[in-house]
DNA sequence: TACAAAGTAGACAGATCTGTCTACAATGGT
DNA sequence: ACCATTGTAGACAGATCTGTCTACTTTGTA
């Protein structure tokens, strides 16, 4: 029976659970698949039927990371009034947020950039995502596509920023403040 | 007898380029010791004399970074005009370069963050310190400090951008731009 | 009822990692 | 002349990593 009923805890979303905890926590070369099969509570060989190497696991975490982030990104956006300067609050959520350890992407690309190539392949769609999710901020206009990847640049910047400080004010106001001078109308 | 090269620079600068080298192009988790010390051409026992650990290596690898990046990004600022608008020049030769993987200290702080807490302090100093070269581009204002934080956020989301891209022209067309809007005569 | 699919537990192989250790050679200051 | 320092070569221990494999159990469905 394959009735979406009851959610069964299935073995391969629990692995996907617990790798995207883990992975995005401590770094993915410093989590062992061992640790990942540990914490999902499945068996070794169900995990290798599921996912034939760690590699496919990676690039499944951040297919799932990608949804999961869009969908907190642009439900946030909006809550915050779906204008230009709803980034700073609706990054303020993440950037504050307790588990914050940057842009599981970023993070990836460099651990891995070299190693495993699609993963910047799965960074540049991630970032063309969320410049589209800014575009759909401004009004439309000639310089609309420019200004979606300057504002995204921006925040990329401001993730960075929060990552490695103690407080991510800072970072915020940097970024409050770019968002202000590129909105700014133009002369 | 067994090395007819030259006199050699002492073992341990040639420990510390091997892995500047290594660590910078393929990541430090992905270096093991063994490979600094082919690549240096020292004995185990000497890497080990000169460097108890490898995160003693990390952290050194981290501050000659530091010097040789400052050095480089004064003299080109500088070479370029000595104005903000130097920005973009100056890191139009870095992020197009040849072994460009991004910001060093980014990555480790992505790699290592929690392992490694000391990677995060030296991120900050580092990261003050570019922040202070770009505010000597800046005439002297109150809002001088807070301009060169946002350009140097500005100056993050850039180099992040030209690592996970294949091309550097879009994340240096963004920072032109931001330069531009944050450098415009306010109101 | 019978069978195929999907699960569990855990030993194992083979590679690689950090760090220690033995044994010996060159060198320079006192 | 002596000897501490610094070097080389490489075996070794112990941990950990990815991935394979055997043997048994549960479960849904034909």
């Amino acid at each position: 029976m394959t009735s979406p009923d009851i959610p069964a805890p299935g073995a391969r979303e629990r692995i996907l659970l617990a790798a995207h905890d883990l992975f995005y926590r401590e770094g993915i070369r410093a989590t062992g698949i061992d640790r990942v099969i540990a914490e999902s509570g499945v068996a070794k060989l169900s995990f290798y039927r599921h996912y034939p190497s760690k590699n496919d696991l990676v690039l499944a975490f951040l297919d799932h990371r990608h949804a999961r982030w869009m969908a907190w990104f642009e439900e946030a956006l909006a809550r915050h009034g779906g204008t230009p300067q709803a980034l700073v609050p609706a990054l303020k959520e993440w950037l504050a947020s307790a588990g914050f350890r940057g842009c599981a992407f970023i993070n990836s690309v460099g651990e891995l950039g070299e190693a495993l190539p699609q993963v910047n392949e799965l960074t540049r769609r991630h970032k063309a995502d969320m410049a589209k999710a800014i575009a759909a901020l401004l009004p439309p206009s000639p310089r609309r596509r420019l200004l979606a990847a300057d504002l995204a640049t921006a925040v990329d910047g401001a993730i960075i920023r929060a990552q490695y400080d103690d407080d991510p004010k800072p970072a915020l106001a940097s970024l409050r403040r770019i968002v202000a001078a590129l909105t700014r109308p133009a002369a």
